[in-house]
DNA sequence: TATTGTTATACTCTATAACTATA
DNA sequence: TATAGTTATAGAGTATAACAATA
């Protein structure tokens, strides 16, 4: 139906919108805002896109999980996939195709390990130090982003607070 | 290789367990312990397993997500599924596999609008009701559960801070 | 033309079960 | 017999692109 041409008492802002949606109801979330783990879902999904951009951004690609994972192959050279899976709290089958990915961007390479040959000794390769070194400082940049709501104090304290709660849900 | 009977020397317990593994090396974390992105990825990880298991042992199958959209559905009766969609953050795409499901269920419906036929207004059934209580009383056990290390104070500020952090990292 | 819901497709993360080679 | 790594398989969550119905 033709709308008539706005009269002058019509808000003239609003008459040049584009489409007048209907009002886009407000979302009622109930009890949702009260609870701990919509909180971190929330967070958590926002960080993570920021995590992302960032990477994407500096034209980088990676992971929060791939990070995580980077950095514990560094400190800990020469340690199995069985001990990597159990220190990232996935399972052996899973890290599979992730070492995969890695090593197929040469950043990571599985060594036959000499005392025990089911194991493989993983390590980073020199471009993978290289990459790391740089992804550290995205994540970095990345870390300051998310954290720049918070003083220095209340990140200390938030940090300790998801340490309990991680102890607390883990218990029994 | 027959081992031979422990000497009185050796230690007792040690002697007695079954595999006597390689002393599982422990793992150097590095930097991640300081990264807030990474004590929430771990706490989230934690939460999720209790959420999990909470509803495993009730007998009940449910995720948080699902959870948050059977409040959002009857706290917001006839919504569409692309205001639902935009509400939870995901794509229209992405919400048809998980309405199928809940429908298959029985514990909600679409129907068409009269307004506008393009849109299904969503709603919850009287089973979907009856469940969202039962779901409501889980969630509201884990809750305690996994804030059972912080004191009522402590939760408050950890869920302030949190959203903090949502809207930091969601900024620019 | 634009929007809503759907489908087709693809990728990642996750797991379980079974296979292999080694111990 | 038990462990490490792999493969096959399956399910959930995520997205993009294209389509039909409707506005």
């Amino acid at each position: 139906m033709a709308r008539p041409p706005a009269p002058s008492t019509a808000k003239p802002s609003a008459a040049l919108l584009p489409a007048a949606r209907p009002p886009a109801r407000r979302i009622d979330r109930g009890m949702l805002p009260t609870l701990l783990g919509y909180a971190m879902r929330r967070a958590q999904s926002a960080v993570f896109a920021d995590f992302a951009a960032t990477f994407t951004q500096a034209g980088e690609a990676l992971t929060p999980g791939e990070f995580g994972l980077l950095v514990l192959v560094e400190r800990n050279t020469g340690l199995s996939q069985m001990a990597l899976a159990r220190a990232l709290g996935i399972d052996r089958s899973t890290l599979v195709p992730i070492l995969d990915r890695l090593q197929a961007r040469g950043l990571l390479v599985r060594h036959r390990s000499p005392t025990d040959a089911r194991t493989h000794a993983l390590g980073l390769t020199a471009d993978g130090e290289a990459a790391l070194a740089r992804f550290t400082r995205l994540v970095k940049a990345h870390e300051k982003h998310i954290a720049s709501g918070l003083s220095a104090s209340e990140t200390r304290t938030l940090i300790e607070l998801l340490e309990k709660v991680h102890a607390a849900a883990r218990s029994l």
